[in-house]
DNA sequence: AATGAATGAGTCTTCATTCAT
DNA sequence: AATGAATGAAGACTCATTCAT
């Protein structure tokens, strides 16, 4: 059994992953249990020992995605003192992990507004999101960003970002002067320019 | 049988609005034809009459919304002098527009990503931006917005008013004190503050 | 009205036509009323209105054809006194009528054990043969004729004049010499050597 | 357990015994895979499971009769010196084949100038019938058959045996006589009298 | 734990036929 | 005579899920 952990994926993780694949490439209803179970490399009866349906399944790889980016949010505003240092290192870290997992982008993007994902999973993603939430609060409240609803700047922030991240992919390609225009363009929007 | 045009709304129109009302709520694969012609109160094969397939339905649902919403970009601009007021105004329209169809909204985000919309199509819609771009584009070269990538700014200042509508949904309403930050947030985002 | 004769057809006509030639190249499942009835520029109601069913069309375009080849059988043996050269003028007659319409040859072998004809239809068409098995007989009787079954000896020869209109679709072209080869090969077949 | 294999029938061959049944009963397109299945007392997945579609069946059923032929052909020949005795037997053997298998005669009429048999398929049957070529062609060399087109020679003595078959089941029955004719007839149509 | 044969409800689509105009 | 919109039963095929091994 020794040397097993290396290399050694499990049964459960390549049907994870095989389904992230195929589902973001044909969708949902393009992508049959067979399929998965096929390039998976392991029978369909197999799929339903360790997942009761395909939905569970769904959920399961949304919900770890956006926990991905949770850990990316919470790891890029480490030991950051300065608030446009922080908001920038958050900004770039969650880019980036998006262009370097355009799959996994895709599949949220694919399911975010889906009827599939269980209302008690959308919640347990939102909670990703509190620190940034935390630390905009504590902007507001010594007047550098400007005073507005809180939930409505996390969203304008967030969502700026996958416009990025859009273009990009769009794009193939997008150069550091780009990121940084619209890194800059949030920054504007949020901040209190006289106190900043 | 005077009078008889008022209200009349013809088989195929029917067909379309009911398959907007269901997909929008079940999404595409929960929408099946024959469920489709019951609600529109005609046999499936009536469906078949006047469209081709399923995807032609989707296809042209997509392409219609869009249209309205750059028919609402055309008429909100107009008589607007002032560079401000115009976007303000463009923006209200947009929000307005999608608050006021909400299931052409959820319509249109649901559809946006799928390969069911013909890149022909996709190509169609994108023309219904291009009022917003040759504006922006103007009032970049007279130094009163931000040199910034075009297609950066054209698609971020969108997405915030998506932001905004995405945000009233969840909420239910929204004060017009926080449409109005939303909007002054992009405004900050795209204007050279020192010269205008 | 004059002159209307000249090039006049009739949409029964144009119907039948159509409808020949395409289920000739598509088939029966393959040939939709709605198809014939754009083919023949008709509307499909009129083609209800000239025929009770898909079935009734079919039929009559069968039956049709088989009087053709009945007409040419009658017409080829007539004033041929000599034995031989009846054989060889019904036999030339039938395959020239054959792939001169190929149409109609394909159409009556794809109906020919199909249900879709009626029996009743069945027993009509196998008149159009009598004259050959009147000449037959008469023939064993007089001893020039091997002593055979006599519905024997006429599917055996008329199926040979088969063999060589499919070979000549085959091949695309057949010389006068393979012609003649595969009606000696009927003549040797039929004939009592020593008395001709 | 033991003696379990024997009699055992495979639900993929059931399907495919139902099918030849019920397609030669009733034609293809009467022939529904919803039929296929009860007949077989199968689900109609389980169809699925075994075959890609409806005409994959179809030609496999195709091709496995025309095989059987194909080895009663090379089986009837075995062992026979004399020419005239080859050729009877032969000619007895598709004969016999036919008529005890009046069901799979029916399906390959019926398919044989279907565009539902592949191209492909067509090919792989002909190579079936290459036995018959080569002794025919020696027997040409030897100046004991009649110098004719090989091919015009082979459709023309086998499509007499098709003819027997179809007078054969016209009747219900046959006596050897006539079936002895219809070999003379054959026999006669291809040999040099005067060398034989 | 793992398999994959088997299921059958459900999908989109076709098409002969009808009927009001 | 002629139209073609409307019908809905029926077809081929898919696929999530089960279960005996």
């Amino acid at each position: 059994m020794y040397r097993m952990n290396v290399q050694f994926i499990s049964k459960r993780d390549k049907i994870l992953r095989e389904a992230t694949k195929l589902i973001t490439k044909k969708g949902i209803s393009d992508s049959p249990m067979s399929q998965i179970a096929k390039k998976a490399g392991v029978a369909v009866g197999t799929i339903y020992h360790y997942f009761k349906s395909k939905e569970e399944i769904i959920n399961e790889i949304y919900v770890s995605i956006r926990k991905n980016v949770g850990d990316v949010i919470i790891e890029s505003s480490k030991n950051k003192v300065d608030l446009k240092e922080a908001f920038k290192s958050v900004s770039l870290g969650i880019y980036n992990y998006y262009i370097t997992n355009p799959i996994e982008y895709s599949f949220l993007k694919q399911l975010e507004h889906s009827p599939i994902i269980t209302s008690e999973n959308h919640a347990v993603c939102e909670l990703y999101f509190s620190p940034i939430f935390g630390s905009y609060q504590k902007a507001i409240e010594a007047n550098l960003f400007i005073n507005m609803d809180l939930m409505l700047m996390g969203m304008l922030t967030y969502n700026n970002i996958i416009t990025l991240v859009e273009l990009r992919l769009k794009s193939g390609e997008l150069s550091a002067e780009i990121v940084d225009q619209a890194i800059e363009f949030s920054w504007r929007g949020i901040t209190n320019q006289k106190n900043i």
